[in-house]
RNA sequence: AUGGGCCGGCAGACGGUCGCGUCGUCGUGCUCAGGCACGAUGCCGAGGAACGUCCGGGCUCCACAGAGCAGGGCGGUGGGUAACACCCACCCGGGGCAACCCGCGAGACAGUGCCACAGAGAACAGACCGCCACGGGCUCCGGCCCGCGGUAAGGGUGAAACGGUGGUGUAAGAGACCACCAGAGGCCGCGGUGACGCGGUCGGCUCGGUAAACCUCGCCCGGAGCAAGGUCAACAGGAUGUGCUAACGCUGCUCGCUCAGCAUCCGGGUAGACCGCUCGAGGGCUGCGGUGACGCAGCUCCUAGAUAGAUGGCCGUCACGGGGCUUCGCGCCCCGGACAGAACCCGGCGUACCGCCGGCCCAUUCAC
């Protein structure tokens, strides 16, 4: 789990990270990747649309999600914004698959030790 | 034992590890203070439907003298409730051998409309076939044809054909008349708070359905919603006071106008923070009243408050259900655990759902 200081919080920064980051596309998540505040600790947002499932199955995704991200977190560079897009097919995806793929996909966008 | 009906309850348990959120405590740092940040630690942390947002309230703001119209909702009777479209009991109608279940249950002699297809005819109905009288014609003397009438007993159509059975009667028939039966209505009596039920009596009265068609009657309803509403500091803006310097106007000076700054007050409302925010028509137990829904009294408990939205990720053990193997020891193996996530709070309704447990009742069968 994340601590709320490392999740993003506002609108203006979703917009901004999925608008102008770097964009990583996986099997079933889209990564957005963007560099803001180097002396701030690295951030996460999540985005999870009714096509995934109802609010439980929605839930489970972002948790799962949330909980890969707290383990690759010592390795991230601070100061990043990350916002993962959660496509459909993320809803049947155990929680390992999901953190090979975030992985993944931090290490496309260079900002994983 | 099998099948069925009703009511109530549960929604895996324990542990390890890494975490998250509210609140409390302690420590460190910053701050005039209020407090803020970080670290440690303790308590608590989704549901029976948290869901759909379909009703009813509380609460908040706005509007409001009173009444009516429009619009919407409700509709057997009596009760329960803060209120309801909900619940309970009863009535009526329908289904079931029964336990029991089902019903958008006012009014169709206030009026208007509609009733497909079939059928001759569908609402103060209707002569197609049939039956019968009369007149005429033909005749193989059995009848047949034509015309004009009578007739709703029979046939056929339909969801429904204007009571049913038997008799009297008649040319043939018909509630035309009679007996019994079945309805609807008026009156009377009895029982019930009432819907209504039971009984008697009157006159042949026999009278379709549809109001989720218009409509009529009775009762109820002001609007918007926690993104309600409120507070705060920062920031546009306005008013008043004070007033340095420069510029403008005046022939020149004072005054005045404009203006930076400062003080006070007003005020807008976006992004933000905070309040609203969880103790409430609250839960549990016992007693009393009530057939029941429920009410009253006493004792007792405090049990989520997030805000891009915490309540979790990973793993183990043991129960539970299903299947298989079985050296028959519940021993081993495999699979499964649904529907679904609070967002101001309650009372309902509706919908989704793997399964398990308990109680009462009914029918059939068997044993005693």
């Amino acid at each position: 789990m994340l601590a709320k200081r490392n999740r993003i919080t506002h609108g203006r920064d979703y917009r901004g990270t999925v608008r102008r980051g770097a964009k990583f596309v996986g099997s079933c998540t889209v990564t957005y990747i963007r560099a803001s505040d180097s002396s701030s600790d690295a951030r996460f947002g999540f985005i999870v649309s009714k096509a995934v499932g109802v609010a439980v199955v929605r839930n489970r995704v972002r948790r799962r999600l949330k909980a890969a991200s707290f383990a690759l977190l010592p390795s991230v560079t601070p100061g990043v914004d990350v916002v993962v897009r959660v496509l459909p097919q993320a809803a049947s995806q155990p929680y390992g698959v999901l953190f090979e793929e975030l992985s993944r996909s931090l290490t496309k966008g260079s900002v994983l030790a």
